[in-house]
DNA sequence: TTTACTGCAAACCGTTTGCAGTTCC
DNA sequence: GGAACTGCAAACGGTTTGCAGTAAA
């Protein structure tokens, strides 16, 4: 995933350790940190990275459309690197545990009925239920 | 409205002003509230009414399941006292305004692909677009 | 009269901001 | 060398809490 280091660079973004360490942290698939996890874990790899800096470059890296912010709880924001592919929520009501799946024409169908003469342009899907670990222990 | 103030004496709440203009204030269809917007509205009915009172009455409508907390936006939870029909909202991307949109066997599909063994139990969309005044402005 | 509810103020949590100092290019 | 970035600490908005006083039943 250092494509997305690279797709910064030619954003004009100056690669400074902190940055490198945030994108470190944010790789993965099913990744959805808060921001105080993503600083605990890049505080891990660089121990003087400042809380101010991880919200300063997860903002940045969410108005670049490289990151999306996820608000499945009221609680704090998560975000979420997979940005390139489409899709929606399951998030376990039990440990909040979340996963993504694939969007697809079937879950993006605008409503059946009446749509009060809004234009859609996007379609957010949050699926709660249990996961596999919290049905097993019920 | 008057008989969701019945239910919450049958379940044994104390009827008193406070409460009785919490429940006054979110009356109606589409209301969406926010805890700031209520405390505000609730005060032009009863001025002395405080913030601290409001939201526990909030939060006791709420886990009493009359009243659904939505966080359509990173900021402030919203109040929506159309908990007896299940729905989804549709949210103007430019001025914030939500409407109600009735849930069916449609929009409430599981996802069509791998589900990851989760057991779904509810399933929460957020259709974002323009709303008619802000298409006519654009 | 009893006990639930209210109002106040302080604390809280996640996030944003201003600014002086540092570092990448 | 200069603009962009970092860290600190203070401020912020929304929400929760502890507690003394008040009022519904």
């Amino acid at each position: 995933m250092s494509d997305l280091l690279e797709r910064l660079r030619d954003r004009g973004w100056r690669l400074t350790a902190q940055r490198r360490v945030v994108a470190e942290v944010l790789n993965g698939d099913h990744v959805h940190l808060t921001a105080d996890e993503v600083h605990e874990r890049a505080g891990r790899l660089l121990p003087e990275i400042s809380r101010a800096t991880v919200y300063n470059t997860l903002g940045e890296l969410v108005a670049l459309g490289e990151v999306l912010e996820v608000s499945t709880d009221g609680r704090a924001k998560r975000y979420d690197p997979n940005a390139r592919h489409r899709h929606h929520h399951l998030v376990c009501t039990n440990c909040r545990t979340i996963r993504d799946v694939p969007a697809d024409e079937t879950t993006d169908a605008p409503p059946s009925g009446d749509c009060f003469g809004f234009r859609i342009s996007d379609v957010e899907i949050t699926y709660r239920g249990l996961c596999p670990d919290c049905q097993a222990k019920a």
